[in-house]
DNA sequence: GTCTATATTCAGATAGAC
DNA sequence: GTCTATCTGAATATAGAC
């Protein structure tokens, strides 16, 4: 077999994770749906917490390549759209890893200790965005408003998919949700961009919508 | 004994939920902390399922109560405040059935039926009161504009809970989540208030976070 | 209405053959 | 590495006495 079993094995279940909900997925669906038994699966994780935590290492790595990336000076809202593309694959491709964190809660000690961190570097991320608009002349508002401007924007980034979830709408892979919290967030602050500005971002992200969006999870994660 | 037993088990349910996680709060548990024995549980409610639907009625009939409520044209921040308090009351009095959805989910019809009415109505009362401020000169911003502040206004208020959970801060009673998130929602239109506005609003918030939203569960639940 | 004792179910995990 | 067969434990639920 071209792809080691270890490697199906949690690949499959963080998409069924997506899908059923973390709590909701038994190890005998899990072995059916890698093809293999159940017993076999608990030769490659002693525990299903042991599969969670290598789930988890994975979201950290990837996690950590977002936080790294920075606003570029030379074409600012071009980076801050890439790093809104970047984010919503991964709120996509670990959507179990947000939405069902209190199911496995206080059993996952790698991501709790590492998930504040996340949102704090986040927040310093879109701060820097921000801040790079208004040094590009693109962004007029008071500094001292930018760090909670960039709150609101993560919280809307990150939340709009259970409310959409919550509220009847559908979030499901396809369903656009992720690309309209990205048009979501936009409204925190569209009206304070110069006009060209914002119809460059409103244009970027549309194009977002309808390319980048599509399918990156085939594409990032190997299928 | 003065408080029905079948009272008891859905308030003690309620608050054990609320600070166990739904999922984690077992028969057994739930029946010792009511001084019962599980047998009598199943007496009064025949399946867990039953139980959650006795706390779901109570709870849209809380939700129903603050959806009816309407700008005082008279006193529209006062009224706005008042509104900002009810819904904080209902979100921490109530507060697995927001957090846990995922756990229950498909299993509670009745709450899955009404959550996306609860969720429309609570952005057009936001809107109404936002409207209400732009009619009494308190706040300046753009018709169309007003629909996308009370959206991010109601992510802000509902989602800052799981943000601060999520992000290592306390959500714990006492910890003053609710009125952080209500403070953080006010940075989402403050720039577009009058001077004077922003200021009564700030100080008559702060005023709630000192006063209404302590123990508010005692007062309002009846323990 | 309340209790004790018991039954059912099923997810998570093990043992040992191949 | 993979399988089949089996075990354990916990959680929901029932039966029947008082």
């Amino acid at each position: 077999m071209a792809v080691r079993t270890r490697d199906r094995i949690v690949d499959t279940a963080r998409r069924l994770f997506n899908r059923l909900h973390y709590a909701n997925v038994t190890t005998a669906m899990l072995a059916e749906a890698v093809g293999i038994s159940e017993g076999n699966l608990w030769y490659h994780f002693k525990t299903k917490r042991d599969l969670l935590e290598a789930i988890t290492e994975d979201f950290l790595e990837r996690a950590d390549m977002r936080l790294s990336l920075m606003p570029d000076a030379g074409d600012v809202l071009g980076s801050y759209v890439h790093y809104l593309d970047v984010l919503a694959a991964e709120l996509r491709d670990f959507r179990f890893m947000y939405r069902d964190q209190v199911d496995y809660g206080a059993h996952s000690d790698a991501l709790e200790a590492q998930l504040p961190e996340i949102y704090t570097r986040s927040v310093e991320n879109l701060s820097a965005y921000f801040r790079a608009m208004q040094d590009a002349g693109l962004l007029d508002m008071p500094d001292e408003e930018v760090h909670d401007l960039a709150v609101n924007a993560i919280i809307i980034l990150r939340y709009q998919l259970e409310y959409l979830r919550e509220s009847g709408q559908a979030d499901t892979e396809g369903s656009g949700a992720v690309s309209r919290g990205i048009r979501q967030h936009l409204t925190l602050f569209s009206h304070r961009l110069t006009p060209a500005a914002n119809t460059e971002l409103q244009g970027r992200i549309g194009a977002l919508a309808k390319h980048g969006l599509k399918n990156r999870d085939a594409c990032v994660m190997k299928d």
